[in-house]
DNA sequence: TGTTAGCACTTTGGCATGTCGAGTGCTAAC
DNA sequence: GTTAGCACTCGACATGCCAAAGTGCTAACA
């Protein structure tokens, strides 16, 4: 029993039954690949790979079907990159090109990823901490309300109503707004922390509760606020496929919903191969989407916010992976100095 | 055959078969409510109903389901409005308040009223007219582009990139900055149109151009670009209740993604009842609905945005009704003033 | 005229049964 | 290590049957 060919035979089973969704034989397995052996002798090899449970039989008398472990191998060792055709990738560029707005962008990005690969598309908000503060503006909402607006030289604005504690007049808000803005402009987000302290040092006592109370609110536009969030698209696509999720959508819907839970598997996922990460089936650490797998990438800067896709476990990995992959290159270009 | 029976009797047919999911049947019927009939008066009724078409049949011997035309009937002269209970209205009050940012008042606004309503809820963002303006800010992001932002009193922050169409400096741009926010602070939203014109033809013909696309800029982001963003939650609840989309809840998902179908299908609602809108399976206008209900209602300054629910047609109308309107009417009040 | 009782008729859904085909696992031969 | 052959298993599908639910109609009743 020779090693490639039990590699063969498992590739040639993961396209199938990609393609027509039915556990394949080893009778069809031979007609449909010229594997150049007997139908028995891949009966001898399957029954090799279910015992290491990389296929598995869904009752006595069907055929075999991928286990997580089969697909994780065939994505790991088997699979070759798909170049898009040339269609796609003009669709890509036309699509991404000539907007300017980052919501825009992202939009576009998520709805072009659900079409291309007709999955879920999700997409996390960039990291911001290269960019440059640009302007900062406070506006009293109320006596102690006020609105902390920070924007950025790439065009980002973040904004954020926080409590200064303490009654502040117009007249002194502006003072505070010159100091800040003179001490921080043109530093990158990413060291606004740093910088920070020694502006509300130098704020006189009376209002320095104030300035510490607006410090934080800046450092939390600047870290935390945007990178939380992310765009979806194609959560129609889940019900077409719904012959791959046998029980049910409505975990998946809820994990989509709990951006929480989203954020967190794209930004754990270890980006393995070819420079995309995959998640497969139970890999996942969320229950919910124990039969569905996540493809992602990075992107921008340092790759550190993630783009990708989520389908059934049952999908076309490397047609889905370089979609992904280029998907992320455009947009690291677009967005990139 | 009394009038008013009949009603009574298609009243019953609802509400059985809203709670039970399944065709309810002349006996079922009198033992449920007491009619104080028997079966067979009951059987003539439903005849007249079915001839009417407000209620039919799957099959002949089957019990009855109300049509959309039943619903409709059900829906306007029936139903009672069913108070919310305690428990409810404690949770919309303390969920809604200690919010301050609009997005975060949004956010928490349609997860609340899907989990009150196991449904799909949908609010789109508040218009803005009324509000005044506080601030404008220009930056500079490339030679031509400019990032205009305009700041609200209510907190309200809207951005937009444009190209003004010739080279600017920095100073120039600042001056136009002061200019358009000296004549336009203070200035509600709604009026910017008719003040703009005068400020730009106050400008220096060599800015002329670039003030003017400002002056658009503004313009567009006044009015149009928000209200056309809505925010939605509670999706998974449609997989829950597949049982009531037979088909597929495929072109509901694609309806919600299309978010200019929704928007328009909102505004386009008239508010008849108890002051809330309904909108009853083929009564929609897209196709992919024709098995869903929309349950909407105004909110804020004119009631002009809108906050409401979609759901299966059977789905029971009183409890939602008022959910949806006791959640708009929290809303306008933290919105208020 | 409206209501009721009774009855024949229809349809669905569940259940048992039988058959067919696909596919496996095993053994023996090459 | 590969192949052919064969018995066996299991699901998918069709068939037939029966009970339950519900209707429509007719005739009697108040």
């Amino acid at each position: 029993m020779s090693e490639p060919r039990k590699l063969e035979v498992l590739r040639a089973i993961v396209e199938d039954y990609v393609h027509s969704r039915e556990p394949v034989g080893s009778k069809a397995l031979v007609e449909r690949h010229h594997l150049g052996v007997s139908s028995a002798t891949i009966r001898n090899d399957m029954a090799a790979l279910e015992e290491e449970g990389l296929i598995t039989a869904p009752h006595t008398s069907a055929g075999r079907i991928p286990t997580d472990k089969g697909y994780r191998l065939f994505v790991d060792q088997i699979s070759a990159v798909k170049p898009l055709s040339q269609a796609e990738r003009r669709a890509i560029q036309s699509l991404l090109e000539g907007s300017d707005d980052l919501d825009d962008v992202l939009e576009r990005t998520v709805r072009l990823l659900s079409q291309l690969t007709n999955q879920v598309a999700v997409v996390q908000y960039p990291h911001l901490s290269r960019a440059l503060i640009r302007h900062i503006e406070f506006v009293l909402l109320a006596p102690r309300k006020v609105l902390v607006v920070l924007i950025a030289d790439s065009g980002k604005v973040e904004q954020r109503v926080i409590d200064v504690g303490q009654d502040l007049g117009d007249d002194a808000l502006a003072g505070l707004r010159t100091r800040f803005l003179g001490s921080l402009a043109g530093t990158p987000l990413g060291q606004l922390g740093q910088s920070l302290p020694a502006v509300v040092s130098a704020v006189s006592p009376g209002h320095r509760q104030a300035a510490q109370a607006l410090a934080q609110g800046l450092e939390l536009l600047a870290h935390s606020s945007r990178e939380d969030r992310m765009v979806m698209a194609g959560t129609a696509n889940l019900a077409r496929s719904n012959v791959d999720f046998p029980l049910s959508i409505g975990p998946v819907l809820e994990a989509l919903e709990e951006q929480v839970v989203m954020l967190r598997l794209l930004s754990e996922m270890a980006q393995d191969h070819h420079g995309v990460a995959v998640s497969i089936g139970r890999e996942n650490p969320y229950d919910g989407l124990a039969e569905a797998s996540v493809v992602a990438t990075g992107y921008g800067p340092d790759s550190a916010a993630k783009v990708g896709i989520l389908g059934p476990t049952r999908m076309d990995y490397p047609t889905t992976m370089a979609a992904v992959r280029a998907v992320a290159r455009y947009l690291s270009r677009i967005l990139g100095p």
